[in-house]
DNA sequence: GCCA
DNA sequence: CAGTACG
DNA sequence: TGGCCGATACTG
C-alpha cells in the first residue's frame, strides 16, 4: 500500500488526512488507500459506520476546522486566565505561564500551552493534580474533550460528560508500565480541547504541563520552542557538549556501563533560561528570536552550527 | 517535510 | 511495539 | 542528498 500512490490527488488527500489531529503519515496513507481524501468523506463514512476511528481521532475529525484556525493573543490570554484561576484555587503559590508560540510573541497561535510550577513542589508534582484541575474545568464548562487521560481524571471509567464524537469509552488501561523505566521524572502533562471563552462554539487545543520546580528552567526552554530550535539545541548539547538535553534537565551523556537512571545521574542545575544557555555555551536568544535551527549559536564562535556528525557511536 |  | 504528539 | 531531538510522553 506504499506503492503507486503518487498521484496528485493522493498527495492532497494525504495532506488533508494528516490535518486531522491524531492522524500521521501512516494512518493518512492508510485512509487515502481506502479512498478517503476529504474530511467530509471521512465524516460521512464515520456516520454510516463504514469507518471507525479511535476516540481521540474522532475528536480530531469533529474539531477539524476549529483546530486549523489560529487564535489571536487576546483569546490565548483569556483561556490562560481561566486556567490560572482554576490552578490558584488549589495552589495559591503556583506559577502559571503561557508558553509556546504565544511566549515567542506570535500574533497568531495555533494552541495554548500552559506551564505550571510551584515552589512548594521542588522535585515532585502533586499527584493527580492535573487530572483534578481538568475535571474542575470540565465541570465549569471549559473543557470540551480530553486527548490524554491525566491521572486523577474523573476515575469512573467511561464518563458521560463527553457526548460529541460517537460515544464508546476511554477505559484507562493501567498498563503494566509502572515498573522501573517510568516515573523517572514525574512530570504531568495533559492535552485537551478547550471551549473558547471568546468565540462561542469554537474549540481550541490546549496543553498543560506541570513540572517540578527545580526543572523549571529546562521546562521553560522546551515549552517555548520552537520545535526546530529545540532540536538544534539538543543536537548541540549532544555533539558539542557531550551532554543530553530534554525538558527535565541537562545531563552528562551516560556511558555504556554507567546505565545511570535519570534519577541517579544528577542533572546540571539551572533556575533560569539564561543559565541553561550558559551551561551549553550558547548565545542567549530571546523567545522571539528562537525561530529556526540556525538560531542556536555558540558563544565564542561564528559557526551557526554544523556540529560534526561525530562519526563514532 | 525541513534544512544543512 | 508502532504511531502520534509536544516544543 | 541524506540526516533528522528527546533514556520526551501517551495510546492502543
Amino acid at each position: 500500500r506504499i506503492e503507486g500512490l503518487k498521484t496528485d490527488p493522493d498527495r492532497v488527500g494525504m495532506r488533508k488526512m494528516m490535518d486531522i489531529w491524531g492522524i500521521g503519515r501512516a494512518s493518512a496513507a492508510e485512509l487515502v488507500y481506502q479512498g478517503y481524501r476529504t474530511i467530509d468523506q471521512v465524516r460521512r463514512a464515520l456516520k454510516e459506520e463504514i469507518l471507525d476511528l479511535n476516540y481521540h481521532r474522532r475528536v480530531g475529525v469533529e474539531c477539524y476546522e476549529d483546530f486549523l484556525e489560529k487564535m489571536n493573543r487576546t483569546e490565548v490570554e483569556a483561556i490562560g486566565e481561566i486556567v490560572r484561576k482554576a490552578v490558584l484555587e488549589n495552589l495559591p503559590k503556583a506559577e502559571v505561564t503561557i508558553m509556546g508560540s504565544y511566549r515567542r510573541g506570535k500574533q497568531e497561535c495555533g494552541d495554548v500551552d500552559i506551564l505550571i510550577t510551584d515552589p512548594s513542589f521542588v522535585r515532585e508534582t502533586p499527584k493527580g493534580f492535573l487530572g483534578r484541575l481538568v475535571t474542575r474545568l470540565e465541570k465549569s464548562g471549559s473543557m470540551a474533550f480530553h486527548l490524554t487521560n491525566a491521572e486523577g481524571l474523573h476515575e469512573t471509567g467511561t464518563d458521560s460528560s463527553q457526548s460529541p464524537p460517537t460515544e464508546e469509552s476511554i477505559h484507562s488501561k493501567k498498563s503494566a508500565q509502572v515498573l522501573i523505566g517510568h516515573n523517572h521524572f514525574s512530570s504531568q502533562m495533559y492535552m485537551g480541547v478547550f471551549n473558547s471563552p471568546i468565540h462561542a462554539g469554537k474549540r481550541r487545543r490546549i496543553d498543560i504541563k506541570f513540572y517540578p520546580y527545580r526543572e523549571r528552567a529546562f521546562a521553560i526552554v522546551f515549552f517555548t520552542g520552537n520545535g526546530w530550535f529545540n532540536r538544534s539545541m539538543r543536537l548541540w548539547a549532544k555533539r558539542v557538549k557531550k551532554m543530553r538535553l530534554n525538558d527535565h534537565g541537562l545531563f552528562p551523556a551516560g556511558d555504556r556501563h554507567n546505565v545511570p537512571t535519570p534519577a541517579d545521574r544528577l542533572p546540571m542545575e539551572a533556575s533560569t533560561e539564561s543559565q541553561v544557555f550558559d551551561l551549553l555555551g550558547l548565545v542567549y536568544k530571546e523567545p522571539h528570536e528562537r525561530t529556526c535551527f540556525d538560531d542556536v549559536i555558540g558563544k565564542d564562535g561564528v559557526r551557526s552550527v554544523k556540529f560534526e556528525p561525530s562519526k563514532s557511536e
